[in-house]
RNA sequence: GGGCGCAUAGCUCAGUUGGUUAGAGCGCGUCGCUGAUAACGACGAGGUCCGAAGUUCGACUCUUCGUGCGCCCA
């Protein structure tokens, strides 16, 4: 016996007891062990940040992630699933100075760096509870206790080892990075921070007259909006495509160069003509020197020249260089370039010092300090706040005949989003950076194979980005973090990198260290991670090897997060050091998948970090990139001959081969989720309110995974009724009858159950071969087989929303034809017909084999079926379905025109309702005859072999398949695909002409010849019947339904009879007096007595014509024609019969049958 | 400002290599079926397939331009 299967399942409570059962018997433990040296699926779980509460985009995220490896796991492999923390970063900062109540840098350096460094490594446990509470829930399966976590120890190790790897190789590099700077706070801002802080101001725009060197008369027209960059000029910019005016400027008599199209927006601003003298392009004026607004640099440096690379030399700076940024849509076509100061300007910059033999280029210039105040190399602005200079700046300008045109410009600029009042400015920060533009080739060889979900990816968005790649700018001025693992010499600047804390211990001289030993004594609990960390791991100072007496500093700054996260593949074994085998195992990960914000975050970095340290390409790609752009002076130190000590080289692609990449999921309203705009529902009310299987149907079978996809409780709540209830409703129908029935499967195949594979089932008592079964039967395991494959095929091409469609169609084909079709025979009485055995067998197999199919998509559901389906066995069958190997096609089984049979039956059935519809005529009422044509007439011998079935469904006595009737008729139309290319520009005549001519004619001839003729205006065409589209449909008028897909007409016979009229009326009773057992609580098998009191003559003909009938459909053991005492009278009407109806339950329960 | 993506029914989304009559689910309305069903079936209303131009015998589909939205980067 089967456990009895609630109606009403409360799928939270059932998921809540599948939890607990999967932790008392360590379901998932085993899934693994049973894989033991399997081939592996390898998959990485990208770090969440344990830094805020998960949303329902995260459960998405989450179930994707379990939902593959589970399907995989059934396949065979091993896919081990080790959980990871993301605990680094800016955004645990902003956190725990929320929490403190500070902001700046300042404060926190003020509140104490130890403190403070403590709160975070508090703060990321916080969440990290929550996350893996809700990933429990959820049911997706990772090993949460061995969770690898950024911060720990041995992580960071694994990160120095890698990053002294990079720099012993000249990969990793000082520099400088220009960024949004809070001068007044002394910080940099992260570009969130900036977004925030944009304001409309009015500010300065000027254009400056720069003379050229060779002809002092004529100068240049620069634009910029930010005076007080200009004494820290270095180039103009032109676009050498742009055509350039050489004007005469009647103010100084001289002349001026500005781009032609801004001649007249130009002159229409400073209200004077501008005639045009001359005209060049662009490019003939790169190279041409110029005196800069300001003197003081120029008459250090003005004269300084360096070697070019490509031979010869130049003068190092003020010179016209070219700039593919250049606009006209304002300014003058020409463009001051302060490098300190803008992003774009120190990349021309850079690219010019490119163009020289190292360290003979121009240097970075910049007369304002950090504090936002000029220096001593801007003396006539020395210590003033540079925005209030810009007056001053420009009143100089005036004065010394250089400026051309002052105005002011309104736009948005940023400013501090903690301190109103402060304008933030571009200023160059000295950063690390990791050459990752030397590996660019290499990065998009590998990204070319990885595959990717959705495609589109690989050579739009993130293979853009890697072709515009730049250096990696790694350093971060903060404080939790992986400390920079890089010790300077504090004589000579020699540095070197360290990979482990070892390493730094056993270094000579070494100093410091009381400082982490005396702060363990203080906190004892403080975990021995935070020894690695700042502040500790900054007082760690030790001899230099480099100059007698000197000390080896730590230069201070921390790293970019997202490298922590890229470099998970070995960080999370602590590799090398630790878990070399795993490494060797676990790389590179056959499947990973983050939403689509990811694609500059962690893919990204995931493929930088390995292409940089595992690539095993044809050459390094080291010494052709080293030399090829951005080399910056400041490095001394470059080995270019360590290589990479790892026996782990690998061929692309790595770190992963296959990358579902998600989309955005937005909250109820289309907006982007916010815990503030509350457009989304928490997931622990979710899971308690619809339970986590229906949150993750709906993610699964909705759409496919890559598309956004919009937070719809609503949607969330129909997944249960379209297709788990409907999946427990036929499990339930199952139990119901196999226990009224006595049917067990176990004690038919008590021998070996095995898994209750086909093959185990084929050797029960009474299972016959499908090909002795009915054709019901053999139609249901062929579509289960189909199924099976192509949900197997779908799934390993990663498409989820395909699979899930395909399952869905299988219930409900089982629900809504196979059961309702079947139904008769589990009513059997005969316990021991085949053809009932039949039934059970066919439904447990489509039953026990669908919990193995869907148990990766709904894993709870899956398996509360399972272990109710499989526990007549006891322990003789896995204890879970998720031990279980996944199901394997029997593609023998599979009967494509079979298939094609039962689906034009269906289609058929579906017709005569329609028809039936539309004449007005309900089911009840039965019908003599419906006529069937059929366009295609293949499978009718077949149909007219099993009309049984039809005739039930449309309750009618008789089926006629004709060939030609009078409600027919035939629309004849091109086969536009076939004909395109041979017809082509005619194929609107055709058109016309086909669609004019008697379509019954032309199918005639057709027939007869095999071909028509049909003349066209430019010369006749023969058409074959491949050429023509025939479809059938019912003539207006008649009682007909017709489907042109399935090419078919359904026409009734409308004609009621006596006899047919009174067994409507019988089949009307039947309805009631069941629908009144069902109200009365009768058991199925409960026996009653009926008793029918009517005047109307119809109804009593009624009722003798069709008494046996009656009494078998309601299980009356008899019917009266009078009252029954004791029972009330119960109205009931058909048509204008009326008559009282009393209903008595007998006391004796017949054992067995039961109504149907 | 740049890159990528998206835009189809009231809502959420499918739509295969271009084939002329664009689908599903939900919701709404009508009817029907039902002793597993909280289900299910049929029908109906509801579409300038974002707009414009182009290629083609034929465009939801391909090309170009534009509009709106999202993400990422400036």
């Amino acid at each position: 016996m089967f456990g009895p299967v609630p109606a009403g399942p409360q799928f939270p409570k059932l998921e809540e007891e599948m939890l607990a059962f999967w932790k008392h018997r360590r379901i998932y433990e085993q899934s693994l062990a049973r894989r033991a040296g399997a081939p592996r699926f390898v998959f990485y779980e990208g770090p969440p940040t344990a830094n805020g509460m998960p949303h329902p985009g995260h459960c998405l995220t989450r179930a994707i992630k379990d939902l593959f490896p589970r399907y995989r796991t059934m396949r065979g492999f091993l896919c081990e699933r080790k959980a990871g923390w993301d605990t680094h970063g800016l955004p645990v900062e902003v956190e725990v100075c929320k929490e403190l109540g500070i902001h700046s840098k300042e404060e926190i350096e003020a509140f104490g760096v130890e403190p403070f460094i403590h709160k975070c490594q508090q703060s990321v446990w916080r969440y990290m509870k929550h996350w893996e509470r809700l990933t429990e829930r959820l049911g997706f399966w990772i090993h949460l206790d061995e969770a690898y976590v950024t911060y720990h120890q041995s992580y960071v190790e694994s990160v120095w080892w890698s990053l002294k790897n990079l720099h012993d190789r000249g990969l990793l590099y000082q520099g400088h990075k220009i960024v949004w700077w809070w001068a007044q706070g002394g910080t940099a801002l992260s570009s969130g921070e900036v977004d925030q802080g944009y304001r409309e101001v009015a500010d300065p725009s000027v254009v400056v007259r720069l003379p050229l060197v060779d002809d002092p008369t004529t100068c240049l027209l620069v634009w910029t909006t930010t005076p007080w960059t200009l004494p820290s000029n270095q180039f103009a910019a032109v676009r050498p495509d742009l055509t350039y005016a050489t004007v005469r400027d009647d103010e100084t008599g001289g002349r001026a160069i500005v781009a032609e199209g801004l001649v007249e927006t130009l002159a229409a601003k400073v209200k004077r003509e501008l005639p045009i003298v001359d005209r060049c392009r662009g490019d003939q004026l790169i190279g041409r020197r110029y005196a800069p607004p300001f003197p003081e640099y120029y008459a250090a440096l003005g004269e300084r020249d360096g070697r070019l690379v490509a031979g010869g030399r130049q003068k190092v700076a003020w010179r016209v260089v070219s700039a593919p940024f250049v606009t006209t849509e304002t300014g003058t076509g020409i463009v001051h370039q302060a490098p300190a100061f803008g992003e774009v300007d120190y990349d021309v910059l850079v690219s010019e010092q490119a163009r020289f033999v190292d360290g003979e280029g121009p240097q970075l210039i910049c007369c304002v300090g950090p504090d936002g105040r000029f220096t001593a190399e801007a003396p006539a602005f020395e210590g003033r706040w540079v925005k209030e200079a810009d007056r001053d700046i420009v009143r100089e300008l005036r004065r010394s005949g250089r400026l051309f045109h002052a105005e002011q410009y309104v736009h948005k600029y940023p400013f501090c989003w903690r301190a109103e009042e402060d304008p933030l400015i571009q200023y160059p920060r000295r950063s690390w950076f990791i050459r990752t533009t030397a590996f660019r080739d290499r990065m998009l060889e590998n990204n070319a194979r990885i595959g990717w979900f959705p495609e589109h990816i690989r050579d739009g968005r993130f293979g853009n980005f890697l072709e515009s790649n730049v250096d990696w700018a790694l350093s971060r001025e903060r404080y939790w973090g992986t400390p920079l693992p890089i010790w300077v010499c504090e004589a000579t600047g020699q540095r070197e990198a360290v990979a482990d804390y070892a390493e730094l211990l056993d270094k000579k001289g070494l100093e410091g260290l009381d400082v982490w030993e005396s702060a363990k004594r203080q906190f004892p609990d403080m975990p021995d991670d935070l020894r690695v960390h700042k502040p500790y791991i900054d007082a760690l100072t030790y001899d230099s090897p480099h100059a007698p007496g000197a000390r080896m500093r730590r230069v201070p700054d921390v790293i970019d997060c997202w490298y922590d996260s890229g470099a998970m593949p070995f960080a999370q074994w602590g590799y090398p050091r630790q878990g070399r085998d795993a490494f060797a195992q676990q790389h590179p990960a056959d499947f990973i998948s983050e939403a689509l914000d990811q694609t500059r975050g962690w893919f990204y970095s995931l493929l930088a970090i390995s292409t940089l340290l595992f690539d095993d390409g044809p050459d390094d790609g080291v010494d052709d990139g080293v030399d090829d752009g951005v080399a910056n002076g400041s490095d001394g130190n470059r080995a270019l001959d360590a290589s990479p000590d790892s026996p782990d080289r690998r061929p692309f692609p790595h770190p992963f081969r296959n990358c579902i990449v998600l989309g955005l999921m937005l909250g109820e309203d289309g907006d982007k989720m916010s815990k503030s705009k509350r457009n989304y529902r928490e997931p622990h009310e979710i899971f308690d309110r619809y339970g986590a299987d229906a949150l993750r149907w709906y993610f699964f079978a909705n759409q496919a995974p890559w598309t956004s996809i919009r937070y719809k409780e609503q949607a969330i709540r129909e997944s249960i009724p379209e297709f788990l209830l409907r999946l427990w409703n036929v499990y339930s129908f199952f139990v119901i009858y196999a226990n009224l029935d006595g049917f067990d499967p176990a004690e038919r195949l008590s021998e070996a159950p095995g898994e209750l594979a086909a093959k185990d089932l084929a050797r029960g008592r009474g299972y016959r071969p499908p090909l002795e079964r009915g054709e019901l039967d053999r139609w249901i395991l062929g579509e289960l087989h189909a199924t099976i494959a192509e949900v197997v095929e779908r799934m390993d091409a990663y498409d989820s929303f395909l699979a899930c469609r395909r399952l869905n169609a299988f219930v409900d084909g089982l629900s809504n034809w196979y059961v309702r079709r079947s139904r008769g025979r589990f009513w059997s009485e005969d316990k021991s017909d085949a053809e009932k055995v039949d039934a059970y067998w066919t439904l447990f197999e489509c039953l026990v084999t669908l919990a193995k199919l869907v148990a990766p998509f709904v894993p709870f559901l899956a398996e509360t079926l399972w272990r109710n389906l499989t526990s007549p066995w006891g322990e003789r069958v896995p204890e879970s379905v998720h031990l279980c190997d996944y199901p394997d096609a029997d593609r023998s089984s599979v009967d494509a025109a079979h298939s094609e049979r039962m689906g034009l039956l269906r289609g058929l059935a579906s017709l005569g309702r329609n028809a039936r519809m539309e004449a007005k005529l309900k089911v009840r009422q039965p019908l003599s005859r419906v006529e069937v044509v059929l366009s295609d007439r293949r499978h009718q011998a077949w149909l007219e072999s099993h009309d049984a079935i039809l005739r039930e469904e449309l309750n009618v006595k008789r089926i006629e398949y004709a060939s030609d009737t009078r409600s027919i008729e035939y629309l004849v139309q091109p086969n536009f695909k076939r004909l395109g290319p041979r017809v082509g520009s005619k194929m609107p005549a055709l058109k016309a002409a086909i669609a004019s001519a008697d379509g019954a004619r032309l199918l005639a001839e057709l027939r007869a010849a095999q071909a028509v003729r049909i003349d066209l205006p430019d010369g006749p065409v023969t058409l074959d019947s491949d050429d023509l589209q025939v479809t059938l449909r019912g003539r207006a008028g008649w009682a007909a339904a017709s489907d042109p897909e399935l090419g078919c007409v359904v026409v009734l016979n409308t004609e009621l009879t006596p006899e047919l009229t009174r067994e409507g009326f019988s089949r009307d009773l039947v309805r009631f007096v069941n629908d009144q057992r069902k109200e009365m609580n009768c058991a199925y098998n409960d026996r009653i007595r009926l008793g029918i009191v009517t005047q109307s003559p119809e109804l009593r003909l009624a009722l003798e014509d069709n008494e046996a009938y009656i009494r078998g459909e309601t299980l009356a053991e008899a019917i009266l024609t009078g009252p029954i005492d004791g029972v009330p009278a119960i109205p009931f009407q058909v048509s204008d019969h009326e008559a009282d109806l009393y209903i008595a339950r007998c006391r004796a329960v017949a054992d067995g049958a039961h109504g149907g």
